[in-house]
DNA sequence: CCGGCCAGTAACTAAACGGTTACTTGATGA
DNA sequence: TCATCAAGTAACCGTTTAGTTACTGGCCGG
């Protein structure tokens, strides 16, 4: 907070309390985003409208054009910023600092409760993947921002097969399609199945029990 | 083929070969299903256009109307046709023919192939999905649809466990949906995935090892 | 203190969209 | 054989949509 540009000068600005809606591109930006993130998310490409967008952040259209260009640009930046999101996340974790088996349950725990925290970022997933991937193959600013836990996970894993405790043919990236896959369908599906299964999956305890299960499995499918 | 509705009595319809496009009212309403099916699951239900489906069945949009009512009735019957093809295909199967390990493995390989070969229904599940499940929730047809599966799973978990080969925790609702998972997320996110980990998952080879894996670790989670 | 630039507004536009109307064509049974 | 009704066509309609234009107002450097 109190961001005020490069170094505090002369005279500290003004700004009455009871005037805040001045002028503020940093702010008017920042809020279309998040506006924008909301309504593709829950829309998808096709079915967001930027005049809602325009309307959840508090602006009009002339600033969403003003800022990011058009529709797809701007969906482009939310995507970006989704995926910057959870890279940034990630960073936070070191799932080589104990045994190999507490790193892979912490990289499973980790993905699992992110996941579940930004349902946002999984609908846009499903959206980008609908369109084949269209737009995060053009971005340029996402093709430098690989996940590190590939390498990672392959020295968690070498150092949990020279202990004995994984098999010789686990392979990271299985390892972490398998977290992923298990994460990504219970909560992305959950509307179809919880119909379907006439069981809420999104209650405590069927969650708590999905992210212990996610754990076991994980485990189980690399142990010797 | 050769469905001539009830009865063939007096005389066999004369349809000369090089007029095939006469009136034909079941022909018609399947050409609309079709295409509709690959709109939907192309666009979503935001993207998807009616103009564009009633070109892509050779037909117009007056006859979408006239058989469908609306976009969103015939959105729906595109969901309920998309169930009704997995739960007739899963009505070939029987797991507990033979071992337990054998069951859940066909079970697996079953529901890992019948994604693959209909990518149509997975992309369906998602934009349904997207929107909470409004129309699955709403259709009286797929009520009564439910997967017989979970029934018969649970016989063969049962039989597995009083056999010692399986766990007493492994629940059928967590094995079902571990194996749903495993195929779902691997096909429906193929696109990001290929671009972020520079790997064309749709290869031949990547393919049958997943399917391999997919029966490894749903094994590998329920064996004692 | 003021000129030019940039944040911000609102009304507008052309095209696309879902849905309808008015009409034609062809099969069928009394 | 012809009245009837369903199948099928194409042009049309009102609304919504992404994107634009013309304008207002605040702020900062010279």
């Amino acid at each position: 907070m109190g961001m005020d540009g490069s170094g505090e000068k002369k005279i500290v600005k003004r700004r009455p309390a009871d005037r805040v809606l001045q002028r503020d591109p940093e702010r008017t930006r920042a809020a279309i985003l998040e506006a924008a993130t909301k309504e593709f998310s829950e829309n998808g490409m096709g079915g967001a409208r930027v005049d809602a967008i325009a309307e959840r952040a508090g602006t009009n259209k002339r600033m969403l054009y003003h800022y990011f260009g058009d529709k797809e640009q701007l969906y482009l930046h939310v995507l970006e910023e989704a995926y910057v999101g959870i890279r940034t996340a990630e960073r936070e974790l070191h799932i080589g600092d104990r045994s190999p088996e507490e790193g892979i349950a912490e990289l499973a725990l980790f993905t699992w409760r992110y996941f579940l925290k930004h349902p946002e970022f999984l609908s846009l997933l499903g959206t980008e993947n609908l369109h084949r991937a269209r737009w995060l193959r053009q971005s340029v600013r996402l093709k430098e921002l690989h996940s590190h836990l590939i390498v990672e996970l392959t020295q968690v894993l070498d150092r949990g097969k020279q202990a004995g405790v994984f098999i010789d043919t686990a392979d990271p990236l299985n390892v972490y399609l398998t977290i992923a896959s298990l994460g990504y369908f219970y909560i992305s599906n959950q509307y179809t199945l919880s119909t379907i299964f006439g069981r809420e999956l999104t209650e405590k305890t069927n969650l708590d029990a999905w992210e212990r299960h996610i754990v076991h499995v994980t485990l189980a499918s690399i142990k010797t």
